[in-house]
DNA sequence: AAAAATGACAACCGCCATAAG
DNA sequence: GCTTATGGCGGTTGTCATTTT
């Protein structure tokens, strides 16, 4: 059996509160505290039922209310929270002092989640968003591409140089999101609850481990492209697997300048995972103009400059070529 | 200048958990 | 143990302001 809502009863007033009203119910839970909602509306004055009264209280007249625009802080806070917790909008507001759940429940749905669709993320996941909505342009190349080869045209090169780049740019966007989205994650947060925490930090693969989850998912599709023997183009199924590189590639700052020069220089960008484990892959990027050396194991796009290298590009083969000169790099993006 | 569309946010609704009788 | 009242919560709607057409 239905409990009946409280403010069914006919007559009592409903929207917006007046400051008059606001005024009285204000000045009577300062004298007598609210005690039951329920009789309180009739003890202060109000035409209204309890449940509007405790919402007009809690959410907007209780003492400590903070108003206006979210800060940069607490925008954060709200973000790295709803990735663990979800729409648990009580539970972020205890953690804002002087937010509101409603008041951050709006915000939400007006304006971070928005943002985080713009940015190419999942709302409701926080992971790099893979529909097509995402990756329009790079699924649009490989569409074409595979239009290309099931009607058997015959492949001009330079196309597929372009198209290649795309799929790698769709993966590398995708792979840098979701680090970027890790880094959130990982910042502390005060008492979370723990459980939720194990739910949520769902996996426990290296970064590595995603870096080819990411490239084989989003590439998969071109998985099956023949290649002449001659051509310098291979495909990513095709690649041998990435190995350990020497120093000074290993080493995330030598690295950093050297592709710093080469963004710089137009010659060359560099990706990495952000870690200098042995086993980080690499993909590179690098201007037609950086000599390929024959036999090396790298991938020219011309187009969007991009290089794989493989285990079979000793790092000579093409680090001569990115002299450090430049050590102001920050970002690879 | 007016109408339509969009944005922002306050308020409402219904469901749920729990306490009290 | 059952029923009912209450408060809390999340989703949704309503209303007003602003922007766009």
């Amino acid at each position: 059996m239905g409990r009946s809502p409280c403010c069914d009863e006919s007559g009592l007033k409903k929207g917006p509160w007046t400051q008059e009203e606001d005024q009285k119910l204000v000045n009577y839970i300062e004298k007598h505290g609210h005690g039951s909602w329920r009789a309180l509306p009739k003890l202060a004055g109000l035409n209204r039922c309890g449940k509007s009264c405790r919402l007009r209280w809690t959410n907007y007249l209780r003492p400590g209310i903070k108003r206006g625009k979210f800060s940069q802080e607490e925008e954060q806070t709200i973000l790295n929270l709803h990735a663990i917790l979800g729409n648990k909008w009580s539970a972020i507001a205890s953690h804002l002092p002087g937010r509101t759940d409603n008041e951050i429940k709006n915000f939400w749905n007006t304006h971070l989640k928005k943002k985080l669709i713009h940015m190419g993320y999942d709302p409701i996941t926080h992971q790099p968003r893979t529909d097509i909505f995402s990756g329009l342009s790079q699924l649009l190349a490989l569409a074409t591409l595979k239009e290309l080869l099931d009607h058997h045209h015959p492949l001009d090169q330079n196309a597929a140089i372009l198209l290649q780049a795309e799929a790698i740019q769709l993966a590398r966007l995708q792979y840098f999101q979701q680090q970027q989205q890790q880094q959130l994650l990982q910042q502390p947060h005060h008492q979370l609850d723990a459980d939720t925490n194990k739910n949520t930090m769902n996996n426990n693969l290296s970064s590595d481990d995603q870096f080819e989850n990411t490239i084989s998912s989003s590439i998969g599709i071109i998985s099956d492209l023949k290649f002449d023997d001659n051509d310098s183009i291979i495909p990513f199924s095709h690649m041998p697997e990435l190995k350990t590189y020497e120093q000074p590639l290993l080493s995330s700052n030598n690295n950093k300048e050297m592709v710093h020069h080469a963004t710089h220089h137009h010659e060359s960008i560099a990706l990495c995972n952000g870690e200098s484990s042995p086993n980080s892959p690499w993909l590179l990027s690098c201007s037609s103009t950086t000599p390929s050396t024959p036999n090396s194991h790298v991938v020219p796009a011309a187009a969007t400059d991009t290089l794989l290298v493989t285990e079979n590009c000793p790092a000579s083969t093409i680090w001569p070529e990115l002299l450090v000169e430049d050590p102001l790099f920050n970002v690879i993006s």
